[in-house]
DNA sequence: GATGAATGAGAGTTCATTCAT
DNA sequence: GATGAATGAACTCTCATTCAT
């Protein structure tokens, strides 16, 4: 994708931050390649050496941040034993990502459903789907998770990640309430575990 | 908001359809006017004569898709006994509408995150927000559904029917398998009621 | 120019009248066809059974206009026996009548210069401008007044009346002043005639 | 108003130019930005690197027009003893002004009347006016001038300088006739002074 | 490599005019 | 004759992209 030739890899990251910080403030559709430039500190035409194109670029910024969600999301998670438990890490992984990078989570989201393509199995998010998709499957094989379709499982997940996410982004408390927290997080998998 | 003077109803129905089409197909911001127009087979200054311009034409288009999910969502919900089933009596009928519906429901979607304001409580969806938001509220006192924070159970609830949604659109089947139907719901229900 | 077959001559007067009040209020540039049609009280469609299109009403309103100025202007103008005074009652004739139909006054004005066309001579003035041509020419030969070009007599004497009536405009008072009214014209007349 | 920052002054020429060739050659309200890019050999979008938009545009030119006419009016104005001599010459250099530059006077003057509003005194003139009125007053005061209202006198003069340059317009040899220029400048001067 | 002036396709909107009812 | 919905040319303005310096 970025070309780090023989260009400056600071700018590659000056123009990164310029336009998370305008995609998130004023919306993806919103921000013009103009403002990118001008917030980045650099001239309109210098983006046009390290981006193709405003297509590019705005992969290239979903890319960046959809790594570091994915990043972070795997974090620790291996250590976990079951995969109830390894579900849940990854969950609150997730959800302190979120918290921590709000821009960055809040620009995944807006690549959504900009248009209406199939979202999270073969769409943008297919990485952090497949990686759902190995525990739950082995859960489910195990006995831990429910007998359900398991791209219905996924999908629940997925969503329910979403709806915490939300929450808490009004209640910020609760990521630093140990208890509540792991509460918000059962809900999730009392919905999918086998009782 | 819309203005039935002496103008044809047909044609805001043209206008529409035309609308909700194309926000469907390649999204409300790649959307223009003329296009709109073109495809309701009408031309571009006659869009202006029923609605005073973009801005309108969108929430216009918003409102009646919104107002056809509500209306559908509430649908016998209350010949129901207790608020669990209520509730999934709801979620059955947005699930439902969802499928009925796929353009109207993904561009209310769409309206979601153009730009990162808060979606739900005061939002746009606010109305659909605060019945879901009655039926948990009663249900938990009652000591049906689990003693948490209320908004956590509402925005939970959103998001997983957002979530089985999803897996619906790509395997329809599930609508018309009752048994199925019931345990993707259950899944909903068993993350927040009291067990 | 207006065609007064089987058409209902009350319209033209509807038209007209709410044609000179918008022109005067806002502009004529700055008026629509719409406005006029509504502000009269009749159908857009109808102002084009009464004038071919907008070029024509405007004429019509210019001409309507003007030639009730020029009527106003020749008033009991032939019972006074010098030119000195033929003219001091023309000039008297013309600042009544704009101090009476301001709005008419107005719009005639706002045909000056749009354009960069030859004002009045050939212009549309020219009718008005023959009227006080006269007199001056024969007041000239007379010897009542300097002897100058011709043309220059007569464009110092249309723009001098128009400086009183901006003045007379903003202090209406001095119309009812009999003694100053004469002071003002007298400041024309003392400009060009013989001392 | 206009923002020479690193943009090519020469571009602002251009566009200057080129809209009071058009503005005086079809009229302000007639002339598109198209019109004015092209006539002066430039794109459409360039024309907004140099003006924000269309009013920008007009108050720019508008302005440019009247500071030369100002600048151009006050010249060796003040070398006169009496207010009779610097009234005269004022006069004079207006003339010449308007002669020299008739599309720039003439441009000037379409911005008297497009509403009705008042025009000297407070508008765009008003910095003219106040020249004007200052002599005026000063020969008032004097005994150079007729004791009539200083409003009164200031619009006679403007207004009389309109006439004699409208004449001049059409008999451009007066200007180069000492004599006969004086003579219709005396014009003005005999309507105003004490006999 | 960096710049930012220049470009022009294309967006939303207005409005004089037409014409079926 | 009267209507006003329909039309589409034309307007102002924006912005992704290019390219000479």
């Amino acid at each position: 994708m970025a070309r780090y030739s023989a260009l400056d890899p600071e700018k590659y990251i000056k123009i990164r931050d310029s336009a998370i910080l305008l995609f998130f403030g004023q919306g993806v559709e919103n921000t013009t390649m103009q403002q990118i430039a001008k917030n980045a500190g650099i001239a309109k035409g210098t983006v046009y050496l390290y981006f193709k194109g405003r297509e590019e670029l705005e992969k290239y910024i979903f890319d960046y941040c959809f790594d570091l969600h994915l990043k972070a999301s795997v974090k620790d998670v291996d250590d976990e034993k079951c995969f109830t438990e390894k579900l849940k890490k990854r969950i609150k992984n997730i959800l302190m990502w979120n918290a921590e990078f709000p821009k960055e989570s809040s620009i995944i989201r807006s690549f959504y459903t900009p248009v209406n393509y199939s979202d999270t199995e073969d769409g943008l998010f297919s990485k952090s789907y497949e990686i759902n998709r190995a525990y739950i499957e082995a859960g489910m094989k195990n006995g831990e998770f429910k007998n359900l379709p398991i791209e219905f499982l996924c999908k629940i997940v997925f969503s329910s990640v979403e709806g915490i996410s939300t929450y808490i982004k009004q209640n910020s408390d609760a990521l630093y309430d140990e208890d509540l927290l792991n509460q918000l997080i059962e809900t999730v998998i009392d919905g999918i575990k086998n009782h």
